[in-house]
DNA sequence: GTACTAGTTCGACTTTTGTCGTACCGTCGG
DNA sequence: CCGACGGTACGACAAAAGTCGAACTAGTAC
């Protein structure tokens, strides 16, 4: 896809429609840290929650209940908090569900290789 | 206590010479976790100790006093075994002192990448 | 021997993190 | 209007992780 340039923000994920809801808080890029993606990524549920949405992000953004988890939606909250206040997703709002997708081209500016060892990630085997 | 501490892990990262201490009981290169380097690594007096390691390895060995690290000794002692049971550094007892270095080798096989970023990162700055 | 030194081990404490129930809110379809 | 639905907020609890003092061990040096 070549990058249509959009109106304000310099990178973006993806050449995004215009329109869409505001993402919810987040960090800037350039607040990004080390320290806290690692740590975010440390968590074995949610390094699944990253990994399944960067193997399957041909469909953009994804549903919180999309994921197939079965903790109770209290617990997903509290991890989906933890990705975007880590700075690795970014959440929108669409009506009553809130999606949710991988920050790849800010992750991939700061951390470059990382998210290739998400990907590269399995659940438990070794 | 993790699980299994296998001794005589199959890669080198250099060609050591002979009649060196065995290393202290650390994880095989094939049972090395993400999860678990990336839980070590998120604490930021630890980033601090492998990224010193990493730019100054030359000197091989480093003693755990070398750091200059302003904390109790036990404080050291449990950060160091926090690296070395995720396989992320090697010790060795040298008469009184352990001396540590990061497993280069085996981590780059495993999580290509990495160990680039922990180079990159600096400690509070932006 | 004594003393010094690098480091461990133990245990107590504090802080952080994860887990989850309950109550709640806003949107959509009748 | 109502209820179902996707999700948040709060709060209590449990488990994990960091902090550190005190006592101890094992080499080295005198």
């Amino acid at each position: 896809m070549p990058p249509t340039m959009a109106a304000a923000p310099a990178i973006r994920e993806l050449p995004e429609p215009p329109g869409l809801p505001e993402p919810l808080p987040e960090p800037a890029v350039d607040d990004l840290r080390l320290e806290t993606v690692l740590s975010a990524l440390s968590e074995p549920l949610r390094l699944r929650i990253v990994r399944k949405l960067l193997l399957e992000r041909e469909s953009f953004d994804h549903p919180c209940g999309w994921f197939g988890l079965d903790r109770p939606k209290s617990s997903l909250t509290h991890h989906f908090k933890a990705l975007r206040e880590a700075g690795i997703i970014r959440q929108r709002q669409y009506g009553l569900e809130r999606r949710s997708h991988v920050r790849v081209a800010d992750l991939d500016a700061r951390f470059p290789g990382l998210l290739a060892l998400v990907t590269a990630w399995t659940p438990d085997a070794r």
